[in-house]
DNA sequence: TGATTTAATTGACTAAGGTCAATGACTGCG
DNA sequence: CGCAGTCATTGACCTTAGTCAATTAAATCA
């Protein structure tokens, strides 16, 4: 709101230098191989001042996950409305799955779906936040769906939306822990079919 | 084979004893509240010789896991198998569930879980490996219901065997990260339901 | 039995994430 | 301007997982 007094302005810099050398590093040696000392002396900084900016080490990624919702705004532009949800879904799920392998990668990935088992907090994280541009998405969707009656009718819509999550994290979580001899795309898409076959309106 | 020498004896006891108090401390305390030190002082050893016993702190908890084979041995046994295939994968893993909730627990299905992922080794890791006995007796009902025509065609025994797989790994995850809300029994019968209906021979 | 080999054990050491009381530079007020 | 309060910054310090050269004790052999 107000303009920025010389000291708040280089706090920010200071943010963003620490934010931006992070992702660096982390992409050119891998999370783990790169410590937060490692990470300070490039920004010139002590140790503390990285830990004033970020709680934690993993908490650095989260930021590169902000971006994801950006993305995401410009997938769902592109995404027919007049498909049937299955079709919009699987669709949905391709673009994000392409966008996991290429920009995002394992190596970061690992590091969320580590620390989401791992925060002993109470609160949601990233993983299953509501807040998540896709997830929101995704439940439009199925609003849309479920009263086109494409679904079964003795699910509530919350039931559908975990099933149709946990899928994304199934397959994203098994891309995580095989080696090369895994395409997310390819086996995300399969499997979503499948349980969204399971899930049609003829099935019980 | 031959009988032990004192010192193997020895060495043997020393092995169990950590391992023995490592997982009551575990169970105790919580795995990461835990140290390495706290066990090898409650057993009288030095820090050295734990690493001469197991690899890592996690490597410990996967004895606790040889246990689930002999468990799901006798599980088989009481199974039906004239049981549709669904009926049988589904009682095995009502079984599992319970098991995993009430005896192995969170703590340390969380630990296995995070290593899955952060191991670099090469290697086939437990959470995959094809030695489970509890995806051995899954295959054998797999290919009794491939040869029945329980399933659709298009799908090798191998790619089936995966996405039931994976459905296991997708619930265990998420009750990992999810608070006390999540019913581990309920969620996966209701899931596995959907991705087994999915599979059904009429779809496709 | 004494010498040699082999294997278990030790604990000081390294590395790394994370903490926090102390510092000092900037802000804004009188 | 000068002072009090704020807040970014510092780096010594803590904890803990994991390593490894040195030590000790048992096993084997002559």
């Amino acid at each position: 709101m107000n303009p920025l007094t010389s000291r708040q302005k280089k706090a920010l810099e200071t943010r963003e230098k620490l934010l931006k050398t992070s992702l660096d590093l982390f992409n050119k040696h891998g999370f783990e191989h790169v410590s937060i000392e490692q990470i300070t002396k490039a920004c010139h900084v002590s140790k503390g001042t990285f830990y004033t900016y970020f709680p934690s080490k993993y908490d650095v990624i989260l930021e590169k996950f902000k971006e994801l919702d950006r993305f995401y705004s410009t997938v769902e532009k592109k995404i027919d409305s007049s498909l049937p949800t299955s079709e919009k879904i699987l669709t949905l799920y391709q673009e994000q799955m392409k966008y996991l392998t290429n920009v995002v990668g394992k190596d970061l990935l690992r590091t969320v779906y580590t620390a989401a088992m791992t925060s002993q907090v109470e609160q949601d994280h990233y993983l299953i936040s509501p807040q998540r541009k896709i997830f929101q998405i995704i439940n439009t969707y199925l609003e849309d769906g479920i009263r086109l009656g494409e679904f079964r009718q003795d699910l509530q819509l919350t039931q559908v939306q975990a099933i149709i999550q946990r899928c994304m994290r199934a397959n994203v979580y098994d891309w995580l822990i095989h080696n090369e001899d895994f395409n997310l795309s390819v086996e995300m898409a399969q499997f979503t079919a499948i349980v969204l076959e399971g899930l049609k309106a003829e099935n019980k």
